[in-house]
DNA sequence: CCGGTTTCCGGGACCGCTCCCAGGACCCTG
DNA sequence: CAGGGTCCTGGGAGCGGTCCCGGAAACCGG
C-alpha cells in the first residue's frame, strides 16, 4: 500500500546486458524485426520479463519522429458549448477505435488567444502525430492554426467557407429532406422550419434539406425561423413562426433540442401534437424518446463520426490515402408526426 | 490554400549557428536562463523569429524527463457511463486551468482489458507526468495500476475502499444533510431517500447524510431504495417505495436525473408536488430548471471539481505538497420543495 | 598591477531509443 | 573448394534538446 520507491524504469542497454546481447539486438526483438535468432529472441524477451522493461515512449518518439498521440481540437468560444452531449459521443467513437491501437488521445478545448497559441506551439513542436478538427464556424483561425501545421488532418463535420481535404460529416442535407419529404408524405402543406445558425455548415445544409424537399414536393417553403440549436432558441422561434403563420401545420426542427422548445410553446398554446402541428427534430438524442409526445426524429450517429474520424486519421497518418466520407441519416417514425 | 512544402521545423542547431552563437547559449535564451549577453540574446531571439523556431516537444521532454502531458484517466465499463455531462463539466475545468500552463491533457477511458493495458504501458513508460484518475468503484483495478506507476496521482471523487492521499471532492455527505435538513425544516417527518449505487463513496455519502440528518431531527430514516443515478431508476425505486411507504411525504433523491425520474412518477399517480410530497435532487443539472415543478436541489460545482483536481496535481508535479480538498455544496430552492 | 569574483561562453556528455551498415558465420551451389 | 547468397550480429551515428563544467573575458578592490 505504500508509495513504491520510484525506481527507475529500466533501459534498453540494461536489458541488453542482461540478456548478454546488444542493444541493437534487443532493440530488435522488441520491435519483432526479422532476422533474430531464436536464443537472442529467448534471452531478450526473458531479460524484459524479468526487469520488467518497458520502452520509454518519449525517446522512441524522438528517435522515429512519432509520438503515437492524436489530438481531438475543439473549437468553442463559450466553455458550455463543450458540455454538449455530442462531444462526449464523439470522444466516446474516438477511444473506441484508439483502444485497439498504439494511440492516445489529446484532447484540447481551444477558446482564447492563449489557448489557440499553445495550440499552435503544440502542433509545431511535434506534439502530436495528426489531428481530429472539429471547428465549425465559418473563418475559424483553427482553421488556418491547422493547415499550416502540415499534419495530417481531418475534419469532424464540415466549416462553411472551405471544404476540406478530408472529412467526415453527417448527412444533414438528406437527413433533412427525408423529414420534410415525411411532413409532406403524411400530408401536411404548410410546413415551417426552424434552423440552426446558418453560418454553420450543419446549420445550412438542414435548411437546404428542408427548401429542397419543399421545392421537389411542388410546395413552397412556407416559413423560417433561425435559431441556435437550443431548447430556448428553439422555443422563441416556435412563437415567432405561430406568430407569422398562424395556420402552419408542420414544423421541422433542425435539433432535437430546438424540437423540445417548440412543442413545449406548441403545448403551452394548446395546440395539439401531430394533429394540429406535426413535428419532426433532427439528432435523435435521448432526450427525444422522452419529450410529449415522443418526438419523430432524424437519427444520426455520432459515435460513428468520431470512430470514422480516428479510422481516416490513423489511415492518414499511415500514408494511405483516404477518401472523405458523410456519414447516413435516417427518419426515426415516434409520435410527434 | 494548397498544402505547404513539409518543410522540416528548424532545428537549435540551426538557430545557433545562424545567431553565431553555440547551442548551448541558444538553449539558455530560450529558456531564459541568466548569464546571457544582451547581445547574445537579441541575436537569437531574431534569429528564433526568422526561423520561426519552436522547441521540439519531445527531444525537450526526453532531456528533462518531463513530458508537459498530465492524464485524465476515467474508468468506464460502460461506453454510455462517459456520455453524463458530468465528464464533460470536469474536462472544462480541467482545460480551463491547463490553458494557463504549458500542460496538455490526455484523455484516457480505459475499460477493458485491452484499454487497461495501453495504460500501464502509458504511465510506465514515461508518457505523461501525472494522472487525474476518476474510478470510483470499488475494486477498480485502475487503483491499484495508477498507484504503481509511481506518479502523481489526484483523485476526482474517491473510491469506497480507500482514501487516497490526494483527491478533490464535493461534499455529498454535507448536501445530502442539507437536502434533507430542509424537507424536515418544511415539516416532512415521513421522508425517504432514493440512493445511488451504495458500492460508490458518492452514492453511499449521499446516504448517510440523509440517515444523519434524520437522526439529528430525531426522526428514523422512513424508507429507502437503492438506484442507480438514472432517471429510469428512479422512478423505479419511486414506484417501490410508494408500494412500501403510500404514506410519504417527502423524498430525497441522490441525483437529480433520479428525482426527474421520481418526479415522474409522482405526477403519472396523481401525488400533487410539493403538497403531497416534497422531492429535494442532487446536482443541479440543467434539467432541474426544467422539470414539473423545479427541482429543489443541492449543488455542486463540477467544472470546480475539475480545476481543482488540476491546480492539485500540477502541484504535486512542482514537487508541492498540497492538502486535499472538499467542495462545498449548498441547496438551491425550487419549487418541488 | 594583480589575485579573485562574476559573467558569459562553448564543448560535450547525456536522455533512451531506432536504424543503417559493415562484417562474420553459415549455407548452398557448380 | 571457391564464390555468392542469406542470416545474424554489434558498433555507432543519428533524433533534438538540456545542462554540467572548465575556461576566457570583464570587472573589482587593494
Amino acid at each position: 500500500m505504500t508509495a513504491e520507491a520510484p525506481r527507475r524504469q529500466p533501459t534498453l542497454d540494461e536489458v541488453a546486458e542482461r540478456a548478454g546481447v546488444s542493444r541493437s539486438a534487443a532493440s530488435r526483438v522488441i520491435n519483432k524485426a526479422p532476422h533474430v535468432s531464436r536464443a537472442t529472441r529467448a534471452a531478450v524477451e526473458r531479460a524484459v520479463k524479468e526487469l520488467g522493461y518497458r520502452p520509454n515512449r518519449t525517446a522512441r518518439a524522438l528517435a522515429t519522429q512519432r509520438t503515437g498521440i492524436v489530438a481531438l481540437v475543439v473549437s468553442h468560444d463559450d466553455p458550455e458549448l463543450f458540455a454538449d452531449p455530442f462531444f462526449a459521443q464523439v470522444i466516446v467513437g474516438v477511444s473506441a477505435v484508439l483502444e485497439d491501437t498504439d494511440f492516445h488521445l489529446l484532447l484540447c478545448l481551444a477558446s482564447s488567444g492563449r489557448g489557440r497559441s499553445r495550440l499552435v506551439n503544440l502542433l509545431h513542436a511535434g506534439g502530436v502525430d495528426g489531428v481530429m478538427l472539429m471547428a465549425l464556424r465559418d473563418e475559424d483561425p483553427l482553421n488556418d492554426i491547422v493547415s499550416k501545421a502540415g499534419l495530417p488532418v481531418v475534419y469532424g463535420g464540415r466549416p462553411v467557407n472551405f471544404e476540406p481535404r478530408w472529412f467526415v460529416d453527417s448527412d444533414n442535407l438528406g437527413g433533412a429532406r427525408l423529414a420534410t419529404e415525411h411532413l409532406v408524405g403524411i400530408g401536411r402543406t404548410r410546413v415551417v422550419t426552424i434552423t440552426g445558425q446558418l453560418h454553420t455548415r450543419v446549420g445550412e445544409d438542414r435548411y437546404r434539406g428542408y427548401r429542397e424537399a419543399m421545392v421537389m414536393a411542388g410546395l413552397t417553403p412556407y416559413g423560417m425561423a433561425e435559431a441556435d440549436f437550443t431548447e430556448a432558441g428553439g422555443a422563441e422561434a416556435m412563437r415567432a413562426l405561430l406568430d407569422r403563420h398562424p395556420d402552419l401545420d408542420a414544423v421541422f426542427a433542425a435539433s432535437d433540442n430546438m424540437a423540445a422548445g417548440a412543442l413545449r410553446v406548441l403545448n403551452d398554446l394548446g395546440r395539439s401534437v401531430p394533429a394540429d402541428v406535426a413535428v419532426v427534430g433532427f439528432d435523435d438524442l435521448r432526450l427525444a424518446g422522452l419529450t410529449d409526445p415522443p418526438l419523430t426524429t432524424v437519427h444520426q450517429s455520432i459515435q460513428a463520426l468520431g470512430k470514422e474520424m480516428t479510422q481516416a486519421l490513423l489511415g492518414l497518418i499511415a500514408g494511405q490515402e483516404r477518401t472523405s466520407i458523410i456519414l447516413p441519416t435516417w427518419l426515426v417514425r415516434r409520435g410527434s408526426a
